[in-house]
RNA sequence: CGCGGGGUGGAGCAGCGGCAGCUCGUGUGGCUCAUAACCACAAGGUCGCAGGUUCGAGUCCUGCCCCCGCAACCA
């Protein structure tokens, strides 16, 4: 059995927020978790770098389109390892490799490609048709721009989406293709409705360049959106490559509800439309509001995952963000929540922890440990969280461990043992201690990765080992 | 009548037909191995409003009010 799991891969038109950070630890979490119970894995993400908007901000930046998506996709991976991201592969849609292999699936998919005009209302403000509705709405003038809308005709190319409505309702309904949460399942098959439409997927050449050519017609390159979904496929070398065949479908896809259309209408039907299965899971997390309003930079309340990642760090961002953003809807942001956690949950209850045993270790046995005893702990409501992506919840888990173990100290009170000098007795109370210790490091390590090492680090050897110094020492002051 | 989510102790959430629960915060007590950490106990809710179904409703039905998303290539 196989894992493959990716992420969504971010247009590069803006610098990362914590929305990409949040999706990335998520997919991470996943993937770590499948390589610790020994599954071949692949876990993949990277950027989208084509289409007119691309081109605009390049040319406003004084850059060619390439230079300016090499410096924003170049963010996006500074960011995936200062969080400690372990994936394998990184696709840009701007890859020779994916746009060879994006022409190739065009190909595969031309029976199901016509070529039609399009007719409808345009903003040469937006570059972008607008629907009816919102011409309506708006008066007929485009609020961005004070431009009128014009009724523009254009060829296009567009893919028989509608052909495939059917089997895609169905794999969704019968739970082939399975959409996590429930929620967001309702809302994909309301959407869908009775029909799917057909969509376009290319533009004209003359008005957007910067695009991967459509084979066969130097006038047309394709949608930016039709070529970027093809990329969880071209990573792994479609259609040839092994890694292709040993490991799609995926097991998990991770998006943001804003593009869940994309990934559960219009890519399955790509799919479909090119004979494969579609992905086993798709999950959809939600997004995060700073001060419960959205991040937005007109409001000036957006936070760069930077500026939290230079206070914290990358586990107790992992920690904050998996823990306490609901996984399976729309979370806050706050300062003084992550204040909160890291002194109570992090420094109080698991650093203490580990710090009074190791204290007691060191004071009455001399650092030596002794025999340490197999964990012999209930991991299946753990488990079943993390398979379900309810990371907060397998979190949860894990601090009843971490709360037990301060329990069971208080119960058993070594520090009275080691007065009554039963030495064997402490040594088991003691080892017992370091069993709930080790065994909260693997349970931790998928979500924690620095802290599992380090906690395994100090009682390994059967002697400790307070080298690392401190988890997570208290902030001395929370401003914020 | 566009679609969807939500309104439960000070805060954040769980519960979805059968004695109102969890975490944080607050108060009191205990302990001393430990990062003024840890442990125990307590206070605190007419479960948005109004009807209805039922032996029994946060939990099902109807209506209403209020928040928030989506509806347009922002995760």
């Amino acid at each position: 059995m196989n894992y493959y799991v990716t992420t969504s891969i971010p247009y590069v038109n803006g610098d990362p927020h914590l929305g990409h950070a949040l999706e990335f630890i998520m997919a991470d979490v996943l993937a770590r978790y499948a390589r610790a119970e020994k599954t071949p894995t692949i876990f993949s993400t990277g950027t989208d770098e084509h289409g007119g908007k691309i081109a605009e901000k390049a040319k406003e930046l004084g850059m060619t389109p390439q230079a300016f998506c090499d410096q924003m996709s170049q963010k996006f991976r500074d960011l995936q390892k200062k969080l400690d991201i372990s994936n394998d592969r990184f696709v840009r849609t701007t890859d020779p490799g994916h746009e060879q292999r994006a022409q190739i699936i065009w190909k595969a998919l031309e029976k199901d490609i016509y070529k039609a005009s399009y007719e409808g209302w345009y903003c040469t403000g937006c570059e972008t048709f607008v629907p009816e509705a919102v011409v309506k709405e708006k008066g007929g003038t485009c609020p961005d721009h004070n431009r009128p809308y014009e009724k523009l005709k254009e060829d296009n190319y567009f893919f028989k989406l509608s052909a495939y409505t059917d089997k895609i309702k169905k794999a969704i309904t019968d739970g082939s293709f399975h959409i996590v949460p429930t929620t967001r399942k309702h809302e994909i098959l309301n959407i869908i409705g009775d029909k799917l439409e057909d969509i376009s997927i290319s533009r004209p050449k003359d008005k957007i360049s910067w695009g991967i050519p459509v084979p066969g017609d130097d006038s047309q390159v394709m949608y930016v959106w039709f070529e970027a979904l093809m990329n969880y496929i071209t990573v792994l070398g479609y259609p040839e490559h092994e890694d292709f065949k040993k490991f799609w479908p995926a097991n998990v896809q991770v998006i943001g509800k804003d593009i869940l259309r994309f990934h559960a209408a219009i890519w399955p039907g790509m799919l479909l439309g090119l004979g494969l299965p579609l992905p086993k899971t798709l999950f959809v997390h939600g997004h995060i509001t700073v001060d419960d309003k959205k991040m937005s930079k007109s409001l000036g309340n957006s936070i760069t995952p930077d500026e939290v990642l230079a206070k914290y760090s990358p586990d107790v961002f992992r920690y904050y963000f998996l823990r306490h953003i609901p996984s399976y809807e729309d979370g806050n942001f706050s300062w003084d929540k992550l204040a909160e956690a890291y002194n109570n949950e992090l420094a109080n209850e698991l650093g203490n922890a580990v710090q009074r045993t190791i204290a007691m270790i060191q004071k009455y046995q001399g650092g030596i440990i002794g025999d340490i005893p197999e964990p012999h702990h209930d991991t299946d409501a753990y488990t079943k969280a993390i398979e379900a992506c309810k990371f907060d919840r397998a979190l949860d888990e894990v601090w009843e461990r971490v709360r037990g173990l301060n329990q069971y100290i208080e119960e058993q009170k070594p520090w009275a043992i080691a007065k009554d000098k039963d030495e064997t007795h402490l040594r088991e109370v003691l080892a017992y201690q370091v069993s709930c210790l080790l065994e909260i490091a693997d349970l931790l390590e998928p979500f924690m990765p620095q802290t599992a090492v380090k906690i395994r680090h100090m009682f390994q050897e059967g002697v400790v080992r307070p080298a690392e110094g401190t988890l997570f020492p208290k902030h001395e002051e929370t401003t914020n």
